[in-house]
DNA sequence: CTTGATGTAACTGGAACTGTTACATCAGGG
DNA sequence: CCCTGATGTAACAGTTCCAGTTACATCAAG
């Protein structure tokens, strides 16, 4: 199946935050985040939430609130927010428990897991190789034309 | 999320096939298999028609019908049969698209399919490593007290 | 021709995600 | 000390996907 995107949503964010860091800002509301992404802001505070969690983002509270990078953005990886946002397996077992009469059904999942522990593995450490800083690189150098003076989101009313 | 079990169920009928042939018995029904993997015949057919698709079990219509495995179990991978049953990729991007007008929503998903490229691709390659002839030899080993000598399945009143 | 299984469409129930509204909670600033 | 503006979270709606199920046309061996 498709997988969710909140993995998607999560580094989206935090490069974001790396390039408002980058211009001057450090600290951003849910609200600016979510005109980024084109998401609603409570989809981005549960994501947020779940990265404070992990240390990847501090929050302050009150009037003038906002989040702000709690880490270098060469230190946070792609590992590092998936760990943060989703926690499921990337491959399911049985739904229903196999036939424990049949001696595959009655053994087949620890075999299973074992493989599909080694392929998340892999995936995992590959996820570990880039950073955000290194997504922020991709992202601006695929672009060169319109780039880096702009404002990063659309706040041409707002500010 | 967690994903889909179309690898499971069609990594267990093809290591059920394959410890069905052992046995002598090479041409089994969608109803057999599903007794394993205690799941519904039609289910299973949508799965074997995927696995025909790819060559990887051949089909006998009329009467005394079923399937068959086409390959050796130890040419079969993991990786051969979740491209066989599942196309999706692991890591989904953005459900809408980002803001075009940010440069970071304008330029950031060609650089996150490359980061999920290379952790899919890694993921692959270990599901390449894995044979349904190793699931089989795992399975059994796991439980070494009931294993080999029984039926296959749970055909007590059936047969 | 009979028979038994495949191939597939159509539908159901349930689960997961995203989006959305609503509201309690918090802390900074006047 | 209250006012303000944002967070944190519960609750719900709309979609989409998945597995299960029924139903039936199709096929080929005997």
């Amino acid at each position: 199946m498709a997988a969710n995107s909140r993995l998607t949503v999560a580094v989206h964010v935090l490069v974001w935050m790396a390039l408002v860091r980058r211009l001057g800002r450090d600290l951003v509301t849910s609200e600016q985040a979510a005109e980024s992404v084109n998401t609603n802001p409570v989809v981005l505070r549960r994501c947020l939430g779940g990265l404070r969690r992990a240390g990847l983002v501090e929050v302050r509270h009150g009037a003038g609130a906002g989040w702000r990078l709690a880490r270098n953005p060469d230190t946070i990886t792609l590992l590092d927010i998936h760990r943060a946002v989703d926690g499921e397996p990337l491959f399911g077992l049985h739904r229903a428990a196999p036939n424990p009469a049949c001696p595959i059904g009655a053994g087949i999942r620890p075999a299973l897991q074992q493989a599909y522990e080694e392929a998340e593995t892999a995936a995992r450490s590959a996820l570990a190789r880039t950073t955000v800083a290194d997504v922020l690189r991709e992202t601006l150098t695929a672009r060169p034309a319109q780039a880096v003076g702009d404002e990063p989101s659309t706040t041409h009313s707002k500010d």
